[in-house]
DNA sequence: GATATAATATCGCATTGTGTTATGAAACTG
DNA sequence: CAGTTTCATAACACAATGCGATATTATATC
């Protein structure tokens, strides 16, 4: 025989509450629909949950004991509702972000964790994956957000795209490397060193050659590859390979690894860094909480990085 | 915004079961009312709750998290069925007992401890009290059933007594007393003993007049009185006085306590002990449970009594 | 990629449960 | 023994739930 769990649960207010009114009035409802309610519980129990003929309403044993059960379901059934007010706000609820590999680990990963301390309870899935793994990845709801740098002919029709910072890249070698004492730099000087290549296959890859090729070096020697950005910075760090990375990932890479930016222009792609989702779809409500919160924190970092190249013009 | 509890509870199943109808199929309904009630309540949470367009319905974050909270609320509506059920067979549950100290301490006590053996749930509530306050109690509803030596007349209207053993008094001393070394005793023999009486107010004291009465005594010397069972069982081991008790408790005495009958017939008051409860009201279950197993145990008890007393009876 | 199969959604209709207000009965209070 | 409080009942509207029949749509199979 199935118990009514609301039944259960109204029996554990009035038993708190010390009576049938006052019950009624803690749930919202009329006195009399809480009286059938009980009635018809008891009704069906076929054993009475309240002592007959007593005023303020006082519960048997049984009364008592299913009271304590009902009280276990009201508390379960309340947790419910706040879960889902939560997940209604994005404060909960599990977000499936994808992006380019060295963007990912040297900028985004930075903020997880201020905005897991802000919404605790939004578990972030992680994925690596450039342009069409993204893109099939948010058409097949495998992924919610895509982080990546995107040239705006490349935003597929079905997508947004929202920009978050300019897709600078810079040539970055360890802090004391012998080039930094130069005031400035030729392509004979840093002809003699050995290159740190991100994954062939990357993006970075194809933006490594670019600036090589537009500063006149077609030729480079890669003595370290396919590493990820963990990688990258120590060999950077541990040797006097040059290699090319976004100026982002530069900057806040330096707090940690002692890293600096070559004064070499080079060409910059014509991408923005930003966040892509599928357009007429919004996903879990986490999202929208995620990338309003990666507007606010790009734009932070884009300040922070205004900010430090006009120290270093004045400076230099 | 309050979540039905039935609801949760379904998407419970759902999820466990891994689709809607293997999941309808367990709870007893129909595919289609399910499909409803899951429709339901998506709606009223505004959020999706399986992944769209997976045909073994598959639960999206949110989902499984309600599923969560919907098997707790499950498992706790099952153990409240269960304690009903158990509850109906007078398997759990409270009973008041009241009863005459004697006799409750000597006798019906030793058979609580097997009851709740069997029926660990049902929790005694064990007061001592005469045929007024007994009465009152039951009547009041403070007492489910009252113990007691009873005389056909006294039975009130509105109740129901029942037998279980004649309330037979005998003469009790310690194991080893000198009078026991006597084949036949008479007045003269125990005129030197002193007396340990039971409350001046309880029917035990006027049957150890009457029976003092009854072979020719109308004086005695009191030397221990107003103490339970317990302790007139210490005086009565760790002296010579003499007493008087129902034979059950004799009888059940002698497992932990020296003690002895003497073969002096004496008046027997012409009660019954049994028990007593209020007509027409059942009281919770575990009455019916407790009364039943009682006149039981008194059989087996007085069974007992007169196996052994033929015993008695050939040695002698 | 057409087709078969299994899983889910929707429809129409009867039944049950829930909510309300109005009102009666019973128990507590002073 | 009033007056008050507390609960039960009646009458009605409406929402939820039950069912079978049937449409729809992923997935599996060839």
């Amino acid at each position: 025989m199935k118990l009514d769990s609301e039944h259960l649960e109204i029996l554990a207010v009035i038993v708190e509450k010390g009576g049938l009114t006052e019950g009624a009035d803690v749930l919202g409802k009329s006195q009399p629909s809480v009286s059938r309610s009980m009635a018809l519980l008891e009704e069906r129990i076929g054993l009475p949950l309240f002592e007959p003929g007593r005023r303020p309403l006082r519960p048997t044993e049984l009364g008592a004991s299913l009271a304590r059960l009902g009280a276990k379901i009201r508390s379960a059934n309340q947790e419910a509702s706040l879960l889902v007010q939560r997940f209604r706000q994005g404060l909960a609820g599990r977000l499936r972000v994808g992006g380019s590999p060295i963007f990912m680990d040297g900028v985004v990963a930075t903020m997880v964790a201020e905005f897991q301390g802000r919404h605790s309870d939004v578990q972030i899935d992680q994925s690596y994956g450039y342009l069409d793994q993204l893109e099939t990845g948010l058409r097949n709801g495998g992924l919610d957000v895509a982080i990546l740098p995107l040239h705006p002919a490349q935003v597929p029709l079905d997508m947004e795209f929202t920009p978050l910072l300019p897709g600078n890249n810079v040539i970055a070698c360890r802090a004391g490397h012998p080039l930094t004492r130069r005031k400035a730099i030729t392509l004979a000087d840093i002809e003699p060193y050995a290159w740190i290549a991100p994954p062939a296959n990357s993006p970075l890859y194809r933006d490594l050659q670019r600036a090589l090729k537009s500063i006149g070096q077609e030729e480079f020697r890669v003595n370290f590859s396919g590493g990820t950005l963990a990688s990258m910075q120590s060999v950077l760090a541990g040797s006097d390979a040059l290699t090319v990375l976004p100026y982002s990932v530069v900057f806040l890479s330096r707090r940690t690894v002692p890293l600096e930016v070559l004064p070499l222009k080079i060409d910059h792609p014509d991408r923005q860094l930003g966040f892509l989702t599928v357009t007429d779809r919004q996903g879990p409500p986490a999202v929208r909480q995620f990338t309003g919160f990666l507007a606010a924190e790009f734009q932070r970092l884009q300040a922070r990085i205004e900010h430090e190249q006009k120290l270093t013009l004045r400076r230099g």
